[in-house]
DNA sequence: CAGCATCCCGTACGATACTG
DNA sequence: CAGTATCGTACGGGATGCTG
């Protein structure tokens, strides 16, 4: 039996770590292909990619379709339980940018995929 | 220069980790002093607590004040920086709960700060 | 193009014991 | 009671190369 000690925990589990919350933020705004995914999110590597999209579909946020053909296709979706992570996302997102704004200085720092 | 993917990279450095989020969403009821959140806080360890308590701290989420006595007396308490992120916090809390009761069977888990 | 297998490393987290 | 100091480990994250 998983214990928690809220549900802060449970949330964290599925959007936590490094990449988690970004992937799912860019397939909220629609359905993308790997090699997007891939050239949208900075840096990321193949074998991080794979695994983060591997753990939100097992968490059943996203949808994964495969297109039988060559060259292999698979396209990447959010199901109707990920999007309700989208107002939570946002304001999770929102505050970030108001606290580095706030506590940060302009030439510290920089938000790459700022809205 | 500090770079950052999205809004959310910079939240979950505030709040994310094992701890943090926990220990701030106590505080957020009032001030604490550190043995209440030792207790409160489901098996943490002395140097994790202190350690998350600095790092909130640091980030200007809390404030910590001693009191000059003996035996000594410290109490913790949200800033008003750390008092914006109750709404945002309350929201990730409810969706953790949510979401564990829509996948989870009854009896694989328990959540035990469940208000 | 999409995904897997190895090998590797830093650090987040933890157990324990000790000071003022 | 609040906090430090050490030491150890597990795991998240990364680099590289290979398959169908």
């Amino acid at each position: 039996m998983k214990t928690y000690n809220c549900g802060l925990d449970i949330t964290l589990e599925v959007v936590g770590g490094k990449w988690k919350a970004l992937i799912l933020y860019y397939l909220l705004t629609g359905p993308k292909r790997t090699g997007e995914l891939k050239r949208l999110a900075d840096n990321i590597t193949q074998k991080m990619l794979i695994q983060t999209l591997k753990e939100l579909e097992a968490n059943g946020l996203i949808h994964r379709k495969t297109y039988n053909q060559v060259p292999p296709k698979v396209e990447y979706s959010v199901t109707e339980l990920g999007e309700t992570l989208k107002p939570v996302l946002e304001s999770l997102c929102k505050w970030g940018e108001d606290y580095a704004e706030s506590t940060f200085n302009k030439n510290e720092y920089q938000i790459l995929n700022a809205n």
